[in-house]
DNA sequence: CTGAATGCGGACCTATCCAGTCGGATATTC
DNA sequence: GAATATCCGACTGGATAGGTCCGCATTCAG
């Protein structure tokens, strides 16, 4: 389906959540799970994968919790989803190192690499503080075709 | 993940065989599962699915099989993938209708469908014809105008 | 007319993987 | 030392993708 997984949404919630609070010096997973209605348990996890990554930093203890590493301009939704789902690629066949086995087949996979490369690019190109300034329109609603059903 | 289902793929590789071979009158799915090393009758059902939403034409009985029911110019990646794995999304919360239900949460959601919007146009801008001419020219798609501008 | 080749389509099985939970350890502060 | 955190591995339930099976309908060749 061509989708994040909610562990990737929940990243993206929590990292923009944070740059929304700059005051705090740190907010801990319940927090931002409350605020969200996220399963703490879950969003402490993945807080704790994004440390590991680099994006973000902890501190155990009491008023403990967690911070963005960097200034949420430097932070890419491409990193944070990396950092969760892993790399991605959006033809089935190439996993990992090898290619496609049944290869003549994946000439397809060609193309569609640079498809990959695309979406690669956009969301490198979106970081954190795009999300957390939210004071855009949606802007020219798909008029070509009603497919991509955005409405809100 | 954000990839592409095997479905879609078997789904692309196929219509890419079909306008590879304009001459033959029709291809059972037979011909281009042996061609491919894909399960056949999985195959089948793809080309049925494909057929149902007007990409395709059947035929059965001997000497039947499928054939594409439009010029390869005029099947955009994006109607396959469609057909197949019906419409995605990229944010996991927006299932059909009903918005996301843990509410304020998806402020996440609108930069993100703007992303969809992206990819929904890259696909939109490549042909089965453009597959199967895999002469690794094609940059039209990557040569910066609007497709991947994102203005945030 | 009969049989083979094909499309059509529902039911089903299975493996994978996501989402979420549990339990316990370690670190930090008060 | 108690309370609040992060940290981390293991487990479970459910969804979904991938694939199979079987029976029926359609077409055509002999």
């Amino acid at each position: 389906m061509l989708k994040l997984t909610k562990k990737a949404d929940y990243g993206l919630m929590a990292l923009k959540y944070l740059a929304e609070h700059p005051e705090a010096v740190a907010l801990s997973a319940k927090d931002v799970a409350d605020a969200y209605g996220i399963p703490a348990q879950l969003l402490a996890k993945i807080l704790q994968q994004l440390t590991k990554k680099g994006l973000l930093r902890s501190h155990a203890g009491m008023n403990g919790g967690y911070a963005l590493a960097r200034d949420a301009r430097e932070i890419s939704a491409f990193e944070v989803i990396l950092a969760i789902d892993g790399p991605f690629f959006i033809t089935s066949c190439t996993k990992g190192t090898k290619a496609c086995e049944l290869t003549p087949s994946c000439t397809i996979k060609e193309p569609l690499a640079r498809v990959n490369e695309t979406i690669a690019g956009v969301l490198k190109s979106i970081s954190i503080q795009d999300l957390a300034e939210h004071e855009h329109q949606p802007a020219k609603a798909s008029e070509g075709h009603g497919l991509v059903a955005l409405t809100l």
